[in-house]
DNA sequence: CCTTTCACATACCGCTGGTATGCGAAGGTA
DNA sequence: TACCTTCGCATACCAGCGGTATGTGAAAGG
């Protein structure tokens, strides 16, 4: 199906354009590089482009859902290595924090994503690609009587946010315990959540 | 030192660039709208924007601050109503919330400001308009011995960023309860901060 | 071997943010 | 009041951008 000396073609020119545009979006912003600069990386012409892609926005949101696919997928493999479900939320909401504090990663996921594809889009995307596991895993903590029954979505979404926030402000900041201190903040908001309120008795690694 | 009618008259020309600029950014987002369609609105021409602003990004950075002053503003007054500081926090937090909803606020503020200005720059504006009072509140706490002794900063960012995501979810949330079940999950957010868990006793309001 | 299709290159366009210059009126000075 | 300077802004213009229409050579298909 992919065979053929024209699809393989077509798929190389396919992933040049789409490693340039992350490269050059990741490091100086989706709206301070242009068409020119990416087709030139990547070794081809607009004409390529424009035959792949229907705009430049939509180059962009090819390359978000890579980075996005990226990160759920670091997630998803350090959640899924624990057993417990609540071991599986902590696990995964400190993989995603680390994982996100690439700022190749922010630029693109975090930074320049709401602004160029819109919130409500991105969200879409964000959605499908990792906060979707984040609700899960709350949704079972809850079936599981584990944390407080309550909403879903709104606990997601200020997770979401807290920890989104929170790897942008770590990517620039310098001191090397912030990382910890910023992860021992987030358990203690996760520890909140449990139904027995026993937070005092479990520490933060 | 303002009078004059030369003084005057170049202040309402500011003043109508700067409404203008509000409404469009606002309505249509940064990147959509020209600076022809600003200037029409405000009745003048391009001569007088640059005469004023060095480029359109400094007018969105005018605007920006424009729109935080109005947003800290509302919160302030809401803190400073309450006389305990566990109060101010609280009211303060619920207060950010109900103000980031509006769209306005929002495409300003949490989409195109970090975006067009960069994420250090807006950081160093949001810093200075309202999440520099949400630092000294959580300070004033753990002075007093309220809340656990931990370091600040990752503290603010993680209620900050939790805010500003749950305030964009909201503004195009459909379900007239969210606001409530979203205040009573960051409630609870805020409750797991406390020195003595006490947690299960104080109910959200 | 001929035709069609496809992946891409080339040439071009409208529009945008930004700049250089012109100009009339307000403000100062005699 | 006459003059000159400064200032606030308008006008005219430009390079570069995203986007499009068309050309072209090679692979696919019969």
């Amino acid at each position: 199906m992919t065979d053929g000396a024209r699809a393989r073609q077509r798929e190389q020119t396919r992933r040049a354009l789409l490693r340039a545009g992350r490269r050059l979006f990741a490091t100086r912003g989706y709206a301070a590089v242009g068409l020119a600069e990416i087709v030139h990386a990547a070794g081809v012409t607009k004409g390529a482009l424009y035959h792949h892609f229907e705009s430049k926005a939509e180059l962009f949101r090819a390359v978000l859902e890579h980075v996005q696919q990226e990160v759920a997928q670091q997630v998803a493999a350090t959640a899924d290595a624990e057993d417990d479900p609540w071991e599986q939320l902590t696990a995964g909401c400190r993989a995603f924090l680390t994982a996100s504090t690439d700022p190749d990663v922010q630029q693109i996921m975090l930074i320049d994503g709401p602004a160029v594809l819109g919130w409500s889009d991105w969200r879409a995307l964000d959605e499908a690609a990792s906060a979707r596991h984040l609700a899960e895993a709350l949704a079972t903590l809850i079936e599981k009587g584990i944390i407080t029954p309550q909403p879903v979505e709104p606990l997601t979404h200020l997770l979401s946010g807290a920890m989104n926030e929170a790897a942008l402000w770590l990517a620039r900041s310098t001191g090397p315990g912030d990382l910890e201190d910023t992860w021992i903040a987030l358990s203690q908001m996760l520890q909140a959540l449990r139904l027995n309120s026993n937070g005092a008795t479990c520490r933060a690694s």
